[in-house]
DNA sequence: AGTATAGATGAACACCCGTTCGGTTGTCAA
DNA sequence: TTGACAACCGAACGGGTGTTCATCTATACT
């Protein structure tokens, strides 16, 4: 259950501005006029907030999209719902799923396969990733066990090529023809990957051999 | 009434798409998403299309502004609702979570606390199981990692006190005093329970302090 | 034939807009 | 005091995005 008030000022004013926006124009404000609506003179600090407010599950957002938000539940207060963005993403998702994931070859990824099937998601399992951006792998064999993942195991990912540090990714590594899931961080001029288990070491790689396919954004197991 | 044969093929595919888009997203697409989904090599002969259509009273737009655009009638053959029937048919089930889940304390069961959070999930995850018989557990600390089960993991489980042949439970042994999940069998007067990760050793127990508390539906990670 | 008009093309332009980064302030705990 | 952290600011960067323009083709009309 989402608690409103948990929320700065700020952020409430912000949902309230979204939410009104929408219902009069029927798209999304820029981070702009959310700044200037809300009485935020940085850019930066309406970003700031808006990611707060996916984080609390209360928007998601498509990155590096003008006007790329919506709201994912109703925000009490607001004059009119808006109700076609509510209803997309108040339910769950259909997620394509390309296929299995194994040690020993790339990953499937969308640019290069058709999707075999679907996977059901809850909004809370894309952390606000765009939808239309994450796919989902089934994991084939015991070799991702240092990822903690077993096999059968569903992972969501989002399609995309560069990481942050402390992303989980999936990655190829082309000298060692090996695909592999792991916390992503960057280590001076290397890449440190970091497996999930805790008492198992990293490895380095050069990023000239490590091809970034996507990010982790949870995994389902079902017995 | 607007009369949609009036229109170009390519003004009927472009209506099709906003649709499609704004159901999707929930914002409208840009002036080249929507030359790339309908074959349009030109920004600006797809601008001369949605003025066209604005004219025709389909559309009306907002200059100089990013997705500045808006259906104002509905679209035939758009996937509106389609799309709104099979998220209706697939709603989401919230199941109580009722606290955390260590290795060294006995498993919060819902007869003994208060729900501190639900959890949304998917049909599919539950298994057919009564979403009234299920509730939810929030993974303390990395003793569970021979369950292949992390700290931060959300498990959904089903209240009972009995188990068959490979099903994953959670028990509280009390002779050790420790919660553990792991997989079941009987084995001639004993219990052995099996580490989900393969390389690891069952353990046998004797069934009087083996007191299982719920199987294991499965298993949320979000990174 | 000559001409007007609708539709289309590709390129260029200029502003829009999300993102990032270095730095500041205030709060709280050690 | 010191350090860590959340919140915030201002500025700059670079790609996204609507717009405009010169040009071309095809059709219909005079």
């Amino acid at each position: 259950m989402k608690d409103f008030n948990k929320l700065s000022e700020r952020q409430r004013n912000i949902l309230r501005y979204m939410e009104d926006y929408v219902a009069e124009h029927g798209f999304p404000p820029t981070i702009r006029q959310i700044g200037e609506a809300t009485g935020i003179n940085s850019t930066s600090v309406v970003n700031y907030n808006l990611n707060k407010l996916v984080q609390a599950g209360y928007l998601s957002r498509s990155s590096h999209v003008a006007r790329g938000l919506r709201l994912v539940v109703e925000v009490p207060g607001g004059k009119k719902a808006a109700r076609l963005a509510v209803q997309a993403a108040a339910t769950n998702f259909q997620v394509p799923l390309y296929g299995s994931i194994f040690a020993s070859e790339p990953v499937p990824v969308p640019e290069d396969y058709y999707p075999e099937d679907n996977v059901e998601v809850t909004p809370a399992m894309l952390g606000g990733v765009d939808p239309a951006e994450a796919f989902a792998l089934r994991v084939k064999g015991d070799s991702m066990i240092d990822a903690m993942i077993r096999e059968g195991d569903i992972v969501i990912l989002r399609s995309q090529t560069t990481a942050n540090n402390g992303d989980m990714v999936a990655v190829w590594l082309e000298d060692r023809s090996e695909t592999t899931l792991k916390y992503f961080y960057r280590d001076g001029g290397r890449i440190k990957l970091q497996p999930a288990h805790p008492e198992m070491q990293p490895i380095y790689v050069d990023p000239a051999v490590c091809s970034i396919r996507g990010k982790v954004l949870s995994i389902i197991r079902q017995l």
